[in-house]
DNA sequence: GTGGTTCTGTCATACAACTGTCATGAATCC
DNA sequence: GGATTCATGACAGTTGTATGACAGAACCAC
């Protein structure tokens, strides 16, 4: 099931898209307004985002830069205005697409069918991973092992669960520092010695690694 | 560096769109036909295409749909034609975005940076490529031969995935030297001795080479 | 706050693996 | 047959990785 959010302070607008894109079987989230919008896509988070330039209070752009700050979904801004000026804003804002009212709803699905499947491949949300018997489970702040929770420390978490994100890929030492550490530089033994310790938990045998490899000269990465 | 290839039949458009694009910084390979362009993405794939819908002979749908046969490039649809249908059509058969002529350059490649963000994220890295029985993962750091992981080199697996990306075509030592090694200069033999050790690894008969051939004079290959 | 516990990052060391150079011999070309 | 071009084995220096120890920081309960 794919929810579309559809922020449009126009309530006939927002109405026949809303029905529009029931019809084409989305699940849609609407909102009036970019607090609303957001607040909804905090908490309950759609997989694409539909968004009016002009709204009042925050408007749209700035609406699109607060919902980059957090979030990758793919964004398409529907607006009135066909102004070369608002649709490069928009776009730099982090938009993905820039389609003009009244738009056909053909062409809009089609627009967020070809944008999904562009996007599907780099949405690598933070999900529960299974690789084995190892379960990572980022929102519930737990792994399991074999069913039963392991105790890790809050950055070998961090650390397993980038790992978990990225199962099967080597993931370099310095793309570990950033994204576990947020170091953009730093040194790099520091990972080795909390990979050392993870092992430490999640091994069954720390002295030959099976879950957690090293690939000599490239980094470390979880086998699948 | 960024490439574009632009395939557009009409003379006055594509020198324009060239030079646009040139202005903004791109390296633009232009193609009058369909034909010529598939084939000149073949030879030096450009990391993003622009085409027309109306071209002689095989015409933009097609080369839209040919195209993603191979090349997960982002397409950008450039036609004077701003009807529901095509717009539709040209995004099923593959295309991730439309607009419609004349378009502003600044919305151009405001749209062509968009998509390249949301590209990149996606594709992050090289794919992995399988030449017979031998399977070349990048971003796994891993090569398998009949689905047995080998043990590599660091050295060996770059080497590796430099062959299998150009695969079936010859690479110099001096390429090789300056893109697994970053030399510009050098002593060539380096490269014999590591193929040799990559031939212990991947071939049968190392003493006979089937996959990893020597073409006398000119360098090595992958054989697809 | 205080005292105890856990966690984190740095360092030193030991060991294993890899790299580049060279010398020698085989294959190929003309 | 002589000259290139390539293959391969040995070797020493370099680099990469694992691990244990330790001190300061953060955290916790009281």
């Amino acid at each position: 099931m794919v929810a579309v959010l559809v922020i449009e302070d126009d309530d006939r607008i927002r109405l026949s898209l809303t029905l529009a894109l029931e019809d084409e079987g989305y699940t849609v989230h609407a909102a009036a307004t970019a607090e609303e919008g957001l607040l909804r896509q905090r908490r309950e988070p759609a997989d694409t985002v539909l968004v009016d330039l002009m709204l009042p209070g925050i408007d749209g752009f700035e609406c699109i830069r607060e919902l980059r700050r957090h979030d990758d979904v793919p964004i398409v801004v529907v607006s009135a205005r066909d102004d070369t000026h608002d649709i490069v804003a928009a776009l730099e804002a982090g938009a993905d697409d820039y389609v003009v009212k009244p738009v056909a709803t053909k062409e809009l699905t089609a627009r967020l069918r070809a944008l999904r499947r562009r996007a599907r491949a780099a949405t690598a949300g933070p999900r529960a991973t299974a690789v084995g018997d190892l379960e990572v489970r980022p929102q519930a702040g737990e792994v399991l092992l074999r069913g039963q929770p392991l105790a890790l420390t809050r950055t070998e978490f961090r650390l397993l669960c980038e790992l978990a994100e990225h199962a099967g890929q080597v993931l370099s030492r310095q793309q570990l520092l950033e994204r576990v550490w947020e170091y953009d530089f730093g040194d790099e033994r520091l990972v080795d010695v909390h990979i050392g310790r993870l092992r430490q938990k999640v091994e069954d045998d720390p002295g030959t690694p099976a879950r957690l490899v090293t690939v000599r000269g490239l980094g470390y990465k979880l086998q699948r």
